[in-house]
DNA sequence: TATGAATGAGAATTCATTCAT
DNA sequence: CATGAATGAATTCTCATTCAT
């Protein structure tokens, strides 16, 4: 009986997750509203609900649709290096700029997807986990290799650098000038993880006490 | 012209802030209903509205309130300690503690804020600009000390250190259920950044070959 | 953005002045609930803002259609006549008539008009100038063709004979019950107004003892 | 059980009708506050209520106030005539001085009398028939005196003539600037009820063809 | 498929009035 | 008498969604 998303691959819908990523990015999820939406992707009113069950759908479906497209690229840049570290100081740089190049996009992962994950008790969110583990494979890589000390967690690991690249973005969405350019922010934040994953020790005060520094 | 909060240390103000970080945690922002949160802090509809201007004042007031005690916790906390790293894993573990103990606040501290953030331009969110710059105050007084290294720029070593707490506590907080404890966490976490801060390189590859890892 | 009166030759949008027409002269503009009028038009609340603004935007639009459908009829009945002291009788059989043959229509004009004019300070009310500057025109005809003093200033006269029938008129609309039909009151307000006009000196009285009366 | 209007005579009670006076003559009845009367006033909203039973009694009772005023003074002043003639100069004259020097009441009773007349059922409004009865009077003193033709009937006259000066007035209490002096307008409106009346006919038009003009 | 006019439930805010002090 | 904090009913306007065309 719902219509549910019919043809995926149909121009329109395409057009109206496009509208909706601007219109929500602009306004936010609750303000947006989806004549805004309809009238950005050049479509009636009406013709949304062909393509989406309600407004909570087109949020999920553009959250779907950009995370394949996130988690697409940044399997294919990872694939590029050969090494754990390589592979951090590549996931920051191709992080930052995703947010450097998609304003849109970066903002509405930022903001909206918190708001989602709250209100949408349902949605699981599964494409921003697989973005997550992708870090933590790196990190069981970089342990395997014998680069990455093995006392570190993965999983406490793959959020807390996710959360320091995701942070920084924060800060770019929201105050539109930029104090220091993607590659450094990338370096310095790879940096910190880098150095800290390679020398890791649980208690980083007694290390530096022994070793006389 | 507008009644403006007559009396901030009304007792009533007090129950109000109460009740809506209990509703604004539960509901969210913007489906918390002013009504909702008379009937919590058990005050009429109208009496919100002699203690705040509109609903977005609640929020704000709300933010001012608890910054200002979360500020007051861990200024004291760090006082009790008397070097650059301890200070950081007394943070992490502080900050953690903050959001286990008390997680409608934290909830609203890490959804809503960002909301608010976006919606209400004009608001600075200048204690939680005060929070990070805590942290950039260690950084520093750790390269001073010659603890931590003076490549690090404390301006984006603030956020990322914040950020990875932050997407932790979130974890948390949606989640409901904690696979690690929050000594691990802050452990793990404080560590990362102090093993990173205390050896870091800009370019820890090529460190990392030139000692023969 | 607003979406403003679509369709101003649309069925709904005459429902809706009706209906309000109705309405306010019923309970008056302020007692008046958009609700009390969408009911009356036999359409949603929402409906209503399809075709205007606001509760205001009701008001003004219906003072436009009627004023525009009474200049018309007036100027109509006007031309019927050619003298300017017949004009003037017409004027006020008309405008009497006016009223006893719509009373709500009369009734927002009486009382609503000047609330209107007082409260929406930039609505300026434009047609009703219209009508007044009728009066003008006839009195000036008047004093070209030396029938009427040319000591009369007919920016002052318009608004007294409009005055006159105005008052009487209002006096109906409030009673409900007529002491006198509404030929003998325009011949009687006409007729003063003509010997006024016809016989003006400056200085009546002074005419009066000279004249032996 | 009621207070009702305790102590008329107490200066609180006048100062609180001051107020409305003002209050309602800037805003109207609808948009006035009580809250606003009781600042104006230097007294608590509650205190209102001591002297008054609700919002529409403020009104009602600011009318009788005020028209007790109005009477008095244009009984005093028509009293310095002796003559019909002189008198409706005099009535005139007065009328629009009182509205130049008390706009505040002018409005009030230019607009707000219309709606409270309305909307008030109950309200008998005596002192505006009393104020209209002078008028009568000094008609039918006329015409006893014969300078009056006995056709005219008081009771419209009274009506028009009232009517006359009250358009006058609100287009000075609405538009702040005055193209005419007091003087002129009164000697006008006088001028033309006096020529109507001294030299009414009710067909002037074959009264004018009969006498050539 | 596509439209967009129509719907009506829903929510923030106001303010006359009360009453405990 | 006087106060003014508290009340809560009342009302405008919005906007997601539907459905006849």
């Amino acid at each position: 009986m719902a219509p549910a998303k019919k043809n995926k691959h149909n121009e329109k819908y395409h057009r109206i997750i496009r509208a909706a990523t601007k219109i929500f990015a602009k306004k936010g999820f609750f303000k947006a509203k989806v004549s805004d939406i309809a009238k950005e992707a050049q479509v009636a009113d009406g013709t949304i609900y062909l393509y989406f069950e309600n407004k909570d759908d087109i949020l999920i479906s553009l959250f779907e649709e950009q995370m394949l497209l996130v988690l697409e690229n940044m399997r294919q840049q990872l694939s590029k290096e050969d090494n754990a570290a390589k592979k951090i100081e590549r996931f920051a740089l191709t992080h930052l700029k995703l947010i450097e190049s998609n304003k849109n996009v970066a903002e509405i992962i930022q903001v909206e997807l918190r708001q989602s994950t709250k209100f949408m008790k349902e949605y699981k969110n599964e494409r921003f986990m697989e973005y997550l583990n992708l870090i933590a494979d790196i990190i069981e890589e970089g342990q395997k290799g014998g680069v990455f000390n093995k006392a570190i967690i993965p999983d406490i690991a793959k959020r807390a650098f996710f959360g320091a690249l995701d942070e920084m973005s924060r800060f770019w969405v929201l105050s539109s000038r930029k104090k220091y350019d993607i590659e450094t922010a990338a370096e310095q934040i790879s940096g910190y993880f880098l150095n800290g994953f390679m020398n890791y020790t649980p208690s980083p005060l007694k290390k530096a006490v022994l070793s006389g520094k």
